[in-house]
RNA sequence: GGGCGUUUAGCUCAGCUGGUUUAGAGCAUCUGCCUUACAAGCAGAGGGUCUGCGGUUCGAAUCCGUAAACGCCCACCA
């Protein structure tokens, strides 16, 4: 066996294990599940750090749930990505010379289906890479036929209870993809802009002019009125009258609304209800026509406005929005008719997939009444049914329900659901889409007879991913069925905060809608991935690892540490690859724990005293560190319970425990003592297993003769068999467990003081000292500190040379109140000594003096409780035991 | 403009309802070791008064108030 492990062959060959004995494979039967479904990845996307995080957490969750004995089930799948895929596939008909607009619907979809085809699972590929223990049986994808079927029939349901509805409505426009988005779909980023005040004229008095202030000069030819606050004093003058657009000349009225806010700005607001929400808002309260002066990829479009004010401005037609803002303002300072420019900072919406400034846009949509579904999905979380981690994210969803507004589902794409709405043809020619009666839409799962077309638009991504809790277990269309009875609600859900509206909220409200009850009960949320600077990770800024890369040089158990090992849920990671060194670092050490072990020779022969007691202890320790384990999954506080494992193995497994038992060179180990710490190993390796599946599988399969398709996956951890074949069996109560720990702990202090000794006096391990001991010591010390221990106070240094050079030197520490001394005739620094002892000194007066200050305030005495009174006694006593053997010393040192 | 969160060793973080020997861990640093499981290792050491200020209390990193810095979310001030 090499002393380095090396994960490559053995991570293939021990995910082949599992795949051939169908080990991630669940069917319902009488345990208790454990579900898990994943947040599906884009189906074309590729790995990357963020899913590392995501994916490594729910393996965790998954793997920890199979070794409590739960029939764990990790649904896998990928999302369709309607719009992100869609621009894929555009991009890449263009790369060929071929342009969305020039195919027809079934065309472009043939070609999305291939680059699907193509490209798509690669990811889930990926995730095996990783360790992910998904069932792939159930993989699954939200446009499979199965998950198609839940969405159609769930808009279908929802038209017919009234919760799905068709609107004129202002929406978020992308001009680059050419559909409507929802409001979640849209970020808004600070930009540096301009703030125009534009003059015009006032009709009724030629010469003087309504100054108003805009960002958008361009949208001039879509002015209906210029509104003023009534109660603004300084613009009283305008009532009643009507001003000219610059440049356009289109003659407009002075309204008066309250919304213009008093002193902003010129107090004067330009309206313009076919491209400003607010602007439509006034526009419906004061009757004013909205001429829609943009192209769907948000061009001039002048053929919407009057013939004669289209003369002014021909020149415009056609212009791209943001050349035609330049070239506006241009004509505008030309024409003496821009007052002035100021800098102004403002907000811009982008859209999140294309990242092109979207257009508030009046357009036919479908949307969902969310009221209904915000009331119905709001109490189980605030009032705990489901659980957030960490907990702060509830009020970020409350916030967000309170202030609901509907959900804009419909998007202008062909890469998606399509919307189950038909319209009668014959009756569409005649009224156009937009007047096209309420009360004739058919929405149906199945075409309706005749000559009907079907809506051409397609729905929100996120309108399937909201069902896939449900609709992995066919619970849409078979409701009751015995998988959606036994696999749901699902256990955990592990996420970012990022989709927190988008899928969580909603997938709560589908649940309730459609089940009845809640999608998970717990909402892990986890942190974004940074890299140490604390940046975002980004293709942009290049400084996103690629996981492959990594668990090629790590391994993909050191890949998995590194990336949990700073992730608290909730806190963003700062992800640096010294991590997952220290997660190689770590698989080294269990492999050369096992490759001294079973190096061992095993003899019937007597089993040592310090054996004996190391099993009685390690034990105890095992015991106290599953616990806390199981107490920190209980919290969440996953790379806790690594840490907690990992110097469960390094400091007391490794450091402590194989050297207690560690037979002399060329020594047998006794078989008893050899049967116990392969146990424990044993056990160390249930517990790791979660975090670092391959490592642990490929030692668990070397430990003992295993069967034939067993695995540590099946393994318990609270295996009876196992656990009693560990160690004498003393029966060891609790108290007597909390004993020995303490008792080692203290030893290890002396140990430690030893050792202390040697490093500073630059003694080497191999050289027996002698140490004098006034209490009686087990006999590990002697042997981890390689001294002879006695109580003799007159022993001194190397008694079997017995030249004592310098006789009465000794090294000396205190543990507790204890004094050890170590006899020797190396040269003792006295000054040093002294200073060392003074130093020592200072510091426990001024304990010292703290514990009584406190002991002499009466209200202390009275007020606190009887047992901290105590404690403060006791450590007076110390404190004074201690102080007067320093000062012993410190006398004999000045004599 | 609202709301939330964070601020503890060089770095990343624990420290739950105030008292457990004048604050813990991992990493990093320094010193000494190639000691036959492991130099991807072993042994040892140093390092913080808990962002500032004020308050409550016998007692505050811990509770309250306040200021600052950083971060996140939400919001139609053109």
């Amino acid at each position: 066996m090499e002393s380095k492990y090396n994960p490559t062959e053995i991570e293939a060959r021990r995910y082949q294990y599992w795949l051939d004995n169908n080990l991630f494979h669940s069917e319902p039967d009488g345990r208790e599940p454990f579900t898990v479904v994943i947040p599906p990845p884009n189906v074309t996307g590729v790995l990357h750090m963020g899913h590392v995080l995501n994916e490594t957490i729910q393996d965790i969750l998954v793997r920890r749930a199979r070794l409590e004995g739960k029939n764990a089930c990790w649904v896998p799948g990928t999302d369709h990505a309607s719009i992100a895929t869609e621009a894929k596939v555009i991009k890449r008909l263009k790369e060929q010379g071929i342009n969305k607009s020039d195919l027809t619907r079934e065309e472009f979809l043939k070609h999305a289906w291939a680059w699907t085809d193509e490209h798509g699972g690669i990811i889930l590929k990926q995730l095996r890479k990783l360790g992910c223990s998904c069932d792939w049986n159930r993989t699954a994808f939200t446009m499979d036929e199965t998950r198609s079927r839940a969405v159609i029939k769930v808009f279908c349901d929802l038209y017919r209870k009234g919760l799905i509805y068709r609107g004129l409505r202002m929406v978020n426009w992308d001009p680059e993809r050419q559909t409507a988005l929802s409001d979640e779909e849209v970020i808004y980023h600070d930009e540096h802009s301009k703030f125009y005040y534009l003059k015009y004229e006032v009709v009724e008095e030629p010469g003087k002019y309504a100054i108003v202030a805009t960002t958008r000069p361009e949208t001039i030819f879509g002015d209906v009125a210029v509104c003023i606050n009534p109660k603004e004093e300084k613009n009283q003058w305008l009532r009643g009258k009507h001003v000219r657009i610059p440049i356009v000349g289109r003659e407009i009225p002075i309204i008066e609304d309250r919304y213009v806010e008093i002193g902003f700005g010129t107090g004067c607001l330009k309206v313009t209800p076919a491209h400003d929400v607010n602007d439509y808002m006034l526009g419906q309260q004061h009757n004013l026509i909205a001429y829609d002066i943009f192209t769907p990829d948000a061009h001039i479009n002048l053929d919407t406005i009057e013939p004669e004010i289209r003369k002014n401005v021909e020149k415009f037609h056609g212009m791209d929005r943001f050349d035609c803002r330049k070239a506006m303002a241009d004509d505008l300072v030309a024409a003496g008719l821009m007052d002035h420019v100021e800098d102004y900072d403002n907000k811009v919406g982008y859209s999140e997939r294309t990242n092109v400034p979207i257009e508030p846009r009046l357009s036919l949509q479908w949307f969902i009444r969310m009221k209904h579904f915000a009331d119905i999905a709001l109490p189980p979380v605030m009032n705990d049914d489901i659980v957030f981690y960490p907990t702060k994210y509830k009020n970020t969803y409350r916030n967000w329900l309170e202030n609901i507004k509907d959900w804009c589902i419909s998007r202008q794409l062909w890469w998606g659901h399509r919307i189950p709405a038909y319209y009668d043809a014959d009756l569409l020619a005649q009224t156009g889409m937009e007047n096209y009666p309420e009360d004739k839409i058919i929405v149906s799962e199945t075409k309706p007879e005749g000559n009907y077309v079907q809506d051409e638009g397609a729905l929100d991504t996120w309108f399937s991913s909201w069902l896939w809790p449900i609709s992995l277990f066919d619970g849409i269309e078979n409701p009751g069925n015995p998988e959606i009875n036994y696999y749901y609600p699902t256990a955990d859900l592990v996420t970012g905060p990022d989709i927190i509206f988008f899928w969580v909220a909603r997938m709560i409200m589908a649940g309730y809608e459609y089940v009845g009850k809640m999608p998970f009960r717990h909402v892990y949320f986890t942190g974004i991935v940074r890299d140490k600077l604390g940046r975002k990770m980004s293709k942009s800024l290049g400084n996103s690892p690629d996981p492959l890369d990594l668990i090629a040089r790590y391994g993909a158990d050191g890949v998995r540490m590194g990336i949990l090992l700073s992730a608290p849920a909730g806190n963003d990671i700062l992800y640096d690859d010294s991590l997952c060194e220290q997660g190689r670092n770590f698989c080294n050490k269990i492999w050369n724990c096992f490759r001294m072990m079973k190096g061992l020779e095993v003899a019937d022969i007597p089993q040592p005293e310090t054996s004996k007691y190391a099993i009685e202890w390690f034990n105890a320790k095992l015991g106290e560190v599953s616990a806390n384990i199981a107490d920190l999954f209980s919290k969440y506080r996953l790379s806790e319970a690594l840490m907690e494992i990992y110097k469960l193995y390094c400091d007391e497994f490794s450091g402590w425990y194989l050297e207690m038992i560690k037979p002399g060179y060329q020594q047998p180990i006794d078989r008893a003592t050899y049967e116990a710490s392969m146990a424990f190993f044993d056990r160390l390796l249930v517990l790791l297993h979660p975090f670092m599946p391959f490592i642990t599988e490929e030692l668990w399969q070397n430990i003992y003769e295993r069967k034939p398709g067993e695995s540590i996956m099946t393994a318990r951890l609270n295996d009876e068999k196992v656990c009693n074949s560990i160690g004498v069996n003393t029966g060891l109560n609790q108290d007597q467990h909390g004993c020995i720990l303490d008792y080692t702990a203290y030893l290890k202090e002396v140990i430690a003081g030893v050792r202390n000794v040697r490093a500073s006096k630059n003694i080497a391990p191999k050289e027996q000292l002698t140490l004098i001991s006034p209490v009686e010591l087990n006999p590990i010390v002697a042997k981890l500190a390689n001294v002879e221990i006695t109580n003799d106070h007159t022993a001194s240094a190397d008694r079997k040379k017995c030249q004592i050079t310098n006789s009465g030197n000794a090294a000396k520490f205190i543990v507790g109140t204890t004094e050890f001394a170590i006899p020797m005739d190396a040269f003792i620094n006295v000054d040093e000594e002294i200073k060392k002892l003074e130093a020592d000194l200072q510091h426990q007066q001024g304990f010292l003096r703290g514990v009584q200050a406190k002991l002499s305030n009466e209200r202390f005495v009275q007020n606190a409780k009887p047992e901290i009174v105590e404690l403060e006694r006791k450590k007076e006593h110390d404190a004074l035991a201690r102080i007067a053997t320093i000062e012993e010393n410190l006398a004999k040192l000045r004599k």
